[in-house]
DNA sequence: AGGAGAATAGAA
DNA sequence: TCTATTCTCCTG
C-alpha cells in the first residue's frame, strides 16, 4: 500500500529576539492564525524560557532545527512595523556589525515600540466650542478662566500649540468646559500646523553649485560638502531640502548631539514651511515614538535628529543630510556599535536618494572617498558675506612665566581685544579646577578608587576651587581631604590647570567685564547655555570653555580665540588623535571673527615646531589631511585598511585577558600573506585597555586589522561562532566593534 | 541578557 | 545543618 506524501509542515515564524544570541527562534503562530510571508516585520509576544519577550518576525518558513516548537502568544501589530527599505538596511547592519538581528531591530525601534506599545497616534489636537458652548458663551462668568478660553475659541477652533502660546493654564479651563459639554477636543492632521515658508538669502556661486549638484543626483549619490566655517553650509542644506520637499519627498537631517539647538530648529521651521520633527535625547519616550510613527506614515516631511534618528522609516525619502559628518557622536559606543553617518549612506543607497555630508573638517574617511571620486566633492572655499578667515598665531610659551597656564602675551592680547569692544573665547579642553591634587611633602596624589589599578593610577580632578574631587571617567565624587592621607601634611596642592582655575584668574584680572565658564560642570542643559550667551549679548566679555564651545552658537562679536593646553593631544598614542586635534583646532578657530570684525586665533604651545601645527597653519586642514592620509596609508590604518576591535570586560582582572587570548588563537589560522609577503590579517594584543579599569570594571582589547573589508567580514563570520562557544566567553562581557573610532 | 537550578561557602 | 551567594546552563 502506497504511503501518501507526508503533509508539508505548516510554516513557522522565525523570530528575531532581543537576546545576544546570533540565531533566530522558531515559533508556531499564535492560536487561531497561520504564518504567512506578510507577517514578516510584525511584532509578536513570545514565551522564552521562563519569561516573555517581544520579537519581530524575520522570516516565515520551515523550522530550521528539529527542536520543539512553542506557540507565540499574541500579535502586537496588524501590519508589519519594520518592512521595505528600513528592514533590509537593518539586516545589512546586523551583518556588518556582526550583531544579532534581534538586537539590531530592537535598537532601531523607539523604546515604547520595543516594549510592545502600539504605534501611537500622530495627529495634533485642537479644541472647539460645541453649539451648547456657543449658546452659553454670554452666560459664563466674565474674567474666569473658562470664560477666557471660551472667548479664545469663539471665533473658531485653536490647536493646542496655539493655546499654549495664547493662555497659561488653559488645560484646566478646557477640562472644565469639556465637563459641561461646552467645548470638545478633536484631532487634526499635523501637517496643518506649519507656518508659511520664509524666503532665504541669495546663494553665492559655490552654494548654488552645491545645491544643483544635489538636485542633479538621479537616485543615490554621496556628496561631501566641504565648506569652511561660516561659508553657509546650512543654507545649502535648506535649499536642497526645499527642493526635495517640492518634489513631494521626505528629508532626514542628522546633526551631532550638541548641534540640535532651539535656534537650529527654529531656522529650519521658519524656512521650510512644513512641520519639522525633532528627534533628540531630551525627548520623552512617548514623543520619540510619535515622531517615528509620523515618519513611518509619511506625515513627517522633515525629521531633524541626532544619531538614533538614522533609524526612522522614510517611505517617501528624497534626501539625507549629515551635518558635521566628522563628529564623533555619530558613532554609538555601546550596544550595537553603528556609525550613523555610514548607516545613512547605506540607507541612501537603498532608498536611491542623495546623501549630503557636510563639514568644515571632513573625516579622513570621507575625504579619501571624495579624493578617490566615490563621493562628489563640493567645496565652499570662502565665508559668506565680507567675512575674512581669522589670522592664526602660534605663541611659543617655552620658558615663559605662566599664570593658570596663560602666558603674558595672551593676557596682553585679551586686554587689547576687550578694549576694542570685542569678546574673547579661551579654549581649554580640561574641565574642573586642576587635573591633579598632589601632596607637596610626600608626593601622594588623589586617585579614583574605582578606576585605578596598581600599575596605572587614575587621578581625580579637583573641582570647586579645591574643595571637591571628581573622576571624569566614572563620575565618582569625593570631598578633597583636608590633609594628606599618607603623611598628614597640610601641603596639598592642586597641580595643573582646568577651566575653573582659568575662570578664577581671569575674573580677578578682568573684573570689569563678565567672565563666563561654559562646560559640562557649569552648564547642565543646552538651554542654560543659550540663556548665558543671550545674557552676554554682544558686550565685551570672556568665555572660557571646553569642547562644548567648539561649534554651534553664533558669537558675532567674538574677535579673539585663545587655545590653551593642546600639547597633550600632540603626543597621544591613538592614531586618530592628530585628526581629532586638527578638527578641534579648526572648529574652535572658526568661532573667531564674523562679518565686519576680523578674528585672531592664538595657539599657545610648548611645541611650536610640531609638524601637525606647522602643516595646519601653513596649509590649513586640507594640507594636514593630505599628510595624514599618506601616513595612514603607509601604516595600514583606516581608511586604507579596515579595523575591528574585540573588547572584553569583567569585575575581575583575569577573565578579559583569558578570553581575548583564546579568541586570538581562533583568529590565528586565518592569517596568511599575499604575493608580496604582506600579511592580510594583523592581530594586536590582547592588551589591557588604555584605561585598564573604569568604574570598577577591568577592560582589555584585541585589535584586528585586515587588508580588505570583505576578507575581514569573512574571517569574522568564520570565527565568531567559535568565539561565542568559548568557555572563557562566559566569564567576561565581550563585544565586537567593527570600524572602532576610539581605541579605548 | 536574564532566569533557574546547582554548587558552594559562611553563620548557627 | 541551613541559607546566602556565586556558577553554569539554557532559551525555539
Amino acid at each position: 500500500m502506497p504511503v501518501s506524501d507526508p503533509a508539508p509542515a505548516p510554516p513557522v515564524l522565525r523570530i528575531a529576539l532581543p537576546v545576544p544570541l546570533p540565531q533566530l527562534f522558531d515559533y508556531a503562530p499564535p492560536a487561531g492564525s497561520t504564518a504567512c510571508p506578510g507577517d514578516i516585520g510584525r511584532r509578536v509576544r513570545v514565551p522564552f524560557g521562563p519569561r516573555e519577550l517581544i520579537g519581530i518576525v524575520a522570516a516565515v518558513g520551515a523550522p530550521e532545527g528539529a527542536s520543539t516548537l512553542r506557540e507565540a502568544l499574541a500579535w502586537l501589530d496588524d501590519a508589519p512595523l519594520l518592512h521595505g527599505e528600513l528592514a533590509a538596511s537593518l539586516r545589512w547592519l546586523a551583518r556588518y556589525t556582526h550583531a544579532p538581528l534581534g538586537e539590531v531591530l530592537t535598537t532601531a525601534l523607539p523604546a515604547e515600540l520595543r516594549r510592545g506599545e502600539p504605534l501611537p497616534d500622530t495627529h495634533a489636537w485642537a479644541w472647539r466650542l460645541t453649539s451648547a458652548g456657543h449658546a452659553a458663551l454670554a452666560g459664563l462668568k466674565t474674567g474666569a478662566r473658562p470664560q477666557r478660553l471660551a472667548a479664545l475659541l469663539a471665533p473658531g477652533p485653536r490647536d493646542e500649540d496655539a493655546l499654549d502660546l495664547a493662555m497659561d493654564d488653559w488645560r484646566v479651563a478646557a477640562r472644565s468646559l469639556a465637563g459641561r459639554a461646552l467645548a470638545e477636543r478633536f484631532a487634526i492632521p499635523a501637517s496643518q500646523l506649519a507656518p508659511a515658508p520664509q524666503p532665504g538669502p541669495t546663494l553665492h556661486e559655490e552654494q548654488r553649485a552645491a545645491v544643483e549638484a544635489v538636485a542633479a543626483c538621479d537616485g543615490f549619490g554621496a556628496l561631501l560638502l566641504d565648506g569652511v566655517t561660516g561659508s553657509g553650509k546650512t543654507e545649502v542644506y535648506l535649499q536642497a531640502i526645499a527642493g526635495c520637499l517640492a518634489r513631494g519627498r521626505q528629508a532626514l537631517v542628522l546633526v551631532p548631539e550638541i548641534g540640535l539647538t532651539p535656534q537650529t530648529l527654529a531656522r529650519f521651521r521658519a524656512r521650510l514651511g512644513v512641520p519639522v520633527h525633532a528627534l533628540h535625547s531630551g525627548l520623552g519616550d512617548a514623543a520619540r515614538a510619535r515622531v517615528w510613527a509620523a515618519a513611518a506614515r509619511g506625515e513627517a516631511r522633515v525629521v531633524v535628529g541626532t544619531r538614533s534618528a538614522v533609524f526612522v522609516p522614510l517611505p517617501e525619502a528624497g534626501l539625507i543630510v549629515v551635518d558635521e559628518e566628522h563628529d564623533g557622536s555619530y558613532k554609538q559606543q555601546d550596544g550595537i556599535r553603528y556609525h550613523a553617518r555610514d548607516f545613512a549612506l547605506v540607507r541612501g543607497k537603498a532608498l536611491e536618494v542623495p546623501v549630503l555630508l557636510g563639514s568644515a573638517t571632513p573625516s579622513l574617511e570621507s575625504l579619501q572617498n571624495a579624493v578617490s571620486g566615490r563621493y562628489a566633492h563640493l567645496r565652499l572655499t570662502h565665508r559668506a558675506g565680507a567675512a575674512k578667515p581669522p589670522a592664526v598665531r602660534v605663541l611659543d610659551v617655552r620658558k615663559r612665566p605662566l599664570e593658570a597656564g596663560l602666558s603674558p602675551e595672551m593676557f596682553a592680547q585679551i586686554s587689547v581685544a576687550l578694549a576694542a569692544g570685542g569678546q574673547v573665547l579661551v579654549f581649554k579642553n580640561r574641565r574642573g579646577y586642576a587635573p591633579v591634587l598632589l601632596c607637596h611633602d610626600c608626593g601622594w596624589s588623589a586617585h579614583c578608587p574605582r578606576c585605578s589599578t596598581p600599575d596605572r593610577p587614575h587621578p581625580m580632578t579637583v573641582h570647586a576651587g579645591g574643595r571637591r574631587l571628581q573622576c571624569h571617567h566614572c563620575g565618582h565624587r569625593a570631598s578633597a581631604p583636608p590633609a594628606c592621607p599618607d603623611c598628614a601634611s597640610l601641603g596639598l596642592q592642586p597641580q595643573g590647570v582646568g577651566t575653573e582655575r582659568i575662570e578664577e584668574l581671569l575674573a580677578a584680572r578682568f573684573a570689569d567685564v563678565p567672565v563666563l565658564r561654559i562646560d559640562r560642570g557649569s552648564t547642565r542643559r543646552r538651554d542654560a547655555l543659550e540663556g548665558l550667551l543671550g545674557e552676554l549679548g554682544t558686550q565685551p566679555g570672556i568665555l572660557i570653555g571646553t569642547q562644548m564651545l567648539a561649534k554651534g552658537h553664533d558669537l558675532p562679536n567674538l574677535t579673539l580665540v585663545c587655545v590653551v593646553g593642546i600639547d597633550e593631544g600632540l603626543f597621544s598614542a591613538d592614531f586618530r588623535a592628530g585628526e581629532k586635534l586638527a578638527q578641534l583646532l579648526i572648529q574652535v578657530a572658526g568661532r573667531a571673527g564674523r562679518a565686519d570684525k576680523p578674528g585672531l586665533v592664538l595657539l599657545q604651545t610648548h611645541h611650536p615646531e610640531h609638524p601637525l601645527l606647522l602643516t595646519l597653519i601653513r596649509g590649513g586642514y586640507h594640507e594636514f589631511a593630505a599628510d595624514e592620509l599618506a601616513q595612514r596609508e603607509a601604516a595600514g590604518f583606516p581608511p586604507f585598511a579596515p579595523l575591528a576591535l574585540l573588547r572584553a570586560e569583567s569585575q575581575n582582572a583575569e577573565p578579559p585577558m583569558a578570553f581575548l587570548q583564546a579568541a586570538r588563537r581562533l583568529f590565528a589560522p586565518h592569517a596568511a600573506r599575499d604575493a608580496h609577503g604582506m600579511p592580510n590579517l594583523l592581530l594586536d594584543g590582547p592588551v589591557v585597555a588604555p584605561m585598564p579599569r573604569r568604574a570598577g570594571v577591568y577592560r582589555a582589547q584585541l585589535l584586528i586589522a585586515c587588508d580588505q573589508r570583505p576578507r575581514l567580514h569573512a574571517i569574522l563570520d568564520a570565527v565568531l561562532p567559535d568565539i561565542h562557544a568559548l568557555p572563557e566567553a562566559r566569564r567576561a562581557r565581550w563585544s565586537l566593534d567593527v570600524d572602532p573610532v576610539d581605541l579605548y
